[in-house]
DNA sequence: TTGAAAGCGCTAACAA
DNA sequence: TTGTTAGCGCTTTCAA
């Protein structure tokens, strides 16, 4: 069924649209009576103006940027977003955030969306998948929305900030290696990420008798991984894809009865907040996650504002190990 | 400077906007080298289309809800965004993310911008100062747009979903006082909070002599709150506003010499994941974070599609106590 | 105090 | 293959 418009109201208050808008815009030249009756049908006609045609077609409006995550829930992205906002607030402009889930579907349907939405710049951390079908960029491309991937690859197309993560996790492992670990296990991350696959990577440079345990990403699957797959196994270290991962991991360490890092030394990954706060505080390699947003952030409005067709800018942060108390020398 | 439009793409390529307007719809009609001018003239004049005027006025756009929460870096609006774009998904519609990061002019301006981007329904958890000034909700009103807040009061204008902090704090105390303990601190939240308030009144009403100590709702505001007022004190037990609030607190304990739960039980709230997987696991109020999400989107969706105009309404969830082994008896 | 009409940027039919 | 024009829902003059 059609959406209400002001003419259907107008036409059932039997006055001209124009009084309609005085009423919308809380005019005060309508008679109290007639403002009133416009109300009760506007009210009962569940009249909602759409707000695309209030602002005069193409006026100035409130500059925005879209930022599409994987997943919301984690506190790696949480740290990216807030600094994409700092520095967008920085600019004057507004952060709307949408997150796929790690479903590739609503990632195009997250973009498809935030384009509707006029946003002028678009942030996305792409799920992996894109790199193939990659459409929903091409038509940002097709109307000149800049936009900035973080954790992406793609040609040349668009802008990317990222870490090092084979470096990254090749430092964390040689850690382990110079300490004199020779049996390690990487508890790995999800498939289809580009992160994961890198760490994998670096993990494999350092040491290649790595045992790769297929985990995922999450507080449950690194606890679960352990439990599923570890009891019985011989290793003295533990990589993992990442922070969450390794808490969850520790935690099924110690109900091995694995002592940390007495009989085992566990590396995450990302540093997030809580883990320095941990009883066993852990060694990890810091992203600087705020960084990556505030950059995706400052590049993405250097885009929209220079007129001129701005190259596509890559920038690599450092990742940088942080040896706390979860690892020991053998 | 005007926006560029369609009529002065046309214009400097001597052609017609209909033509514009082909090339940016992607037809075949275009002729190749007409194409080509065109889209060359578009990127040098950075040429945007304005998205709304795209889409014909009025007709039926993608469903989106917004939701605004006072930070997004915590984990429990983690859970909830993730409620709320579960229900959400399951009724077509799209969710989009604003944070007021505790700053209420930028809750009032999120508001705004997600109003001006037409979104059908508001999910919003609100500063508490929102009570005295809240025209940005009369604005909502007037546009006929359905809201509904988490962890809010005002009268009977919106639909609240909430949990009873009251008591919820008051059975987390209580399991305290059963236990023996007498010498109670709590490490009270974010003033301008009504959870913080309502926890607190929770805790005096089961133990009026207990100690209120101001420390909010972060990590470091937990560690920061305990070594700078708890070194020297006497005291068994500690009730904690969050559970992040809880966990810094715990580092500040074991930094202070103090053992968990043997010289101290502390008590966190909000079960967030990281709660359980601690090496000793916090007893804590768990908060139906996903379910709260999932009621509010469900009552916007549902006061959206319903023309006849829904009473609000209020869902007032249970906070239930988890016991683990931060709490033990005297 | 109200009505009529032009126009915002664009798409879609139709004409040329 | 390209141009012309009506119209999307609303605001805003200007007249009545």
């Amino acid at each position: 069924m059609r959406r209400t418009t002001i003419k259907d109201v107008a036409h059932e208050a039997g006055v001209s649209i124009g009084t309609v808008s005085a009423v919308l815009n809380q005019r005060d030249s309508v008679r109290g009576v007639t403002r009133k009756r416009i109300l009760q049908i506007m009210d009962t006609m569940n009249y909602r103006p759409v707000e695309a045609a209030r602002r005069r077609l193409g006026s100035p409006r409130e500059k925005t940027l879209g930022l599409v995550v994987k997943e919301i829930h984690n506190p790696y992205f949480a740290d990216i977003i807030v600094g994409a906002q700092e520095e967008a607030q920085k600019h004057q402009y507004r952060l709307l955030v949408m997150s796929s889930e790690q479903v590739f579907d609503r990632e195009v349907d997250a973009v498809k969306v935030l384009v509707a939405k006029d946003i002028d710049g678009l942030i996305i951390n792409p799920l992996m998948e894109s790199g193939t079908e990659s459409s929903h960029f091409e038509e940002l491309a097709a109307h000149n929305i800049p936009f900035v991937m973080i954790e992406g690859q793609l040609g040349d197309a668009a802008s990317v900030v990222d870490i090092d993560n084979e470096k990254g996790a090749f430092e964390a492992t040689m850690h382990l290696v110079c300490a004199g670990h020779t049996e390690l296990v990487h508890l790995a991350g999800p498939r289809y990420s580009h992160h994961a696959l890198e760490r994998g990577a670096g993990v494999l440079r350092a040491c290649p008798s790595a045992r790769i345990v297929h985990a995922g990403a999450t507080l449950a699957e690194g606890y679960n991984a352990v439990l599923d797959h570890l009891p019985l196994a011989r290793f003295t270290a533990l990589v993992c894809y990442n922070d969450l991962v390794a808490i969850g991991a520790m935690r099924g360490l110690r109900e091995l009865g694995l002592r940390i890092p007495g009989d085992v030394s566990v590396v995450g990954f990302d540093d997030i907040d809580v883990a320095s706060y941990l009883e066993v505080p852990l060694t990890t390699v810091r992203i600087p996650k705020r960084e990556m947003g505030r950059q995706a952030a400052a590049i993405a409005i250097e885009q929209i504002q220079s007129s001129t067709d701005t190259r596509s800018k890559r920038v690599l942060l450092d990742a940088e190990l942080v040896v706390r108390s979860s690892t020991r020398a053998i």
